[in-house]
DNA sequence: GTGAAAGCGCTAACAT
DNA sequence: ATGTTAGCGCTTTCAC
């Protein structure tokens, strides 16, 4: 059916090793033959076969990413950054959706190890040690640091700081939190940074404990915020926030006026909320892209040492803060 | 480093041969046999070679999905379905997001092509005869019908239909409609209808022409609307209905007071909207889940007539139609 | 710079 | 039911 390098070979007069030559960038081959071969392949429409390739030399040129949840626009922008630097490098990329389940990232991890030559495996819901050991696959974690791992995570614990600051600023000093998924690392640096801030600043914090990172969890939350003497709410991030904008708003709480919220990682979501919504800025494409550099630092060189990249957050204030009202 | 079945075959007292069967759910091997062949196998942590399956049997059990924008929610979700209903069948997908680029669809397709086994392309931006024709490989079409492809759509004509409708009988006889991109086979099913319907209910339609299908397309959608006698706005999607509504917002037009609007697509953010979006359903993790279906069909019979299957769209009334004011 | 030949790890005839 | 054998299409020594 279709060609193969044989084919080429003979139209081409010359032998399959040069034609395989021809296609491998480094291969020693003179500048008319190569032309010559490709010109020939070319016109039989042949182009290596990626599987006998792979076979050989033990590489499949893809990567594969492992996100909880595709249709949560802070992962969909993750992927959307690995992919762009992918298609630079000529990768093609394997994504999987573990539905914010965490027994089924050992699955993904486990099906896509013999598929792909590195994984990304981005906001892990499992705990380390519970991911299978035995793979034999550079992985790159997004968000999470465990020692030994390479990662690319942000700076949350500065990027709430900034917000707790801001808040305390504008007058707050009642300030409740809606913690996320309990084993989010991301999530944990928030409460501890939010804990020692409030003690710095003298701010009361409230700690909500964990909602689901949805529009429902968003709901609960602010009437959990409600109980307390808070005037402002720090949300585990966007969704959560705009889901508590929602009941705050259903309750005839005003949004500044009766409640600042702020939320996390500004996504589009936040400039569609009304009034928008003050949030952290988490870069996502960034950290796509970096994770996939990091990746093809670890493949060149398995025996390097992990390297632990950090990047950079920042409030980012809009009409969902405000000093709170007089009373 | 990584054990072969010629490793489990010595381990096991067998011949490769009974290694390779006891691994393919066809092969015909005793029940004793196969025990003893997956347990060695376990212990040795063996498990066969995708590529060197691959390059015998021709099947990489991989599928392809191409989509315009991984960050619209509407996509994300398809992507959802696809996985998971290829997670059932073992099959690992490859995803390519073109960034609303026709241009890149041809190149997706061609480096997936020796890839998978199938591709499902998603709401193409191209015209159909642009895409490489050479490919030889399934392709199942989603959104985008076309003579002897095999595709899932949805009735958008009787969505936008029921929408019109609604808003007739609400009192609306002005209604404007910002349409997507130019080669939006959905887009142009939408106007088409939109067209047909009008003239059969006397009602007058203001066709602003195509916006980006974006928040800031909403917003110059908004600013067309407001130029016409509309007391209500149809729009491509929820995003642009999203973005028309912060701009009615900021021009003072009270929605839906002072203009009704609908979205389409029904995606989280509709709920998001304050207030929350009256659009139309189009079904989304049901249009992947399908595509995969008919994609399997398709690679287990590659002569069969192609299937065009059509889902159900619906009217989901709101908060942001209503009666328009009197004057 | 180029060719000949030896596999990569597996599956699919074909035997038995 | 199981073993033997011949490749799948390519890359990579090793010669020349």
């Amino acid at each position: 059916m279709t060609s193969t390098s044989r084919d080429v070979a003979r139209a081409a007069g010359v032998s399959v090793a040069t034609v395989s030559r021809a296609f491998s960038e480094a291969g020693a081959v003179s500048d008319s033959t190569r032309r010559k071969v490709l010109t020939e392949a070319r016109r039989l429409g042949y182009s290596p076969n990626p599987a006998a390739r792979r076979l050989i030399t033990g590489r499949s040129g893809n990567i594969g990413i492992i996100v909880p949840d595709l249709a949560n626009p802070f992962f969909a922008d993750i992927i959307k950054g690995v992919q762009r630097r992918a298609r630079e490098g000529r990768q093609a990329i394997l994504v999987a959706d573990t539905d914010e389940q965490a027994r089924l990232e050992g699955d993904a991890l486990r099906s896509l190890a013999r598929q792909v030559d590195g994984i990304i495996l981005a906001s892990p819901r499992s705990a380390i040690e519970d991911l299978p050991g035995d793979l034999n696959i550079p992985i790159v974690l997004i968000h999470r640091q465990a020692p030994g791992w390479w990662s690319v995570t942000a700076d949350f614990a500065e990027g709430v700081r900034q917000a707790l600051v801001n808040l305390r600023a504008l007058g707050h000093d009642h300030v409740a939190y809606a913690g996320g998924p309990h084993l989010s690392w991301s999530g944990g640096m928030r409460t501890e940074s939010l804990r020692t801030c409030a003690a710095e600043l003298g701010v009361h914090l409230y700690e909500l404990g964990s909602v689901a990172p949805t529009i429902d969890g968003g709901l609960a939350a602010a009437d959990l915020a409600l109980a307390t003497p808070a005037t402002a709410l720090i949300a585990y991030n966007d969704v959560v926030a705009l889901g508590a904008m929602r009941r705050f708003g259903a309750r005839g709480v005003d949004v500044p006026g009766g409640m600042s919220v702020v939320g996390c990682d500004n996504t589009m979501l936040s400039q569609l909320a009304v009034p928008s919504l003050t949030t952290v800025d988490v870069p996502r494409f960034e950290a796509g892209e970096a994770a996939v550099a990091l990746l093809d630092r670890y493949l060149a060189d398995a025996d390097a040492e992990p390297i632990e990249q950090v990047l950079a957050t920042a409030l980012v204030i809009r009409g969902t803060t405000a000093p709170p009202r007089q009373t």
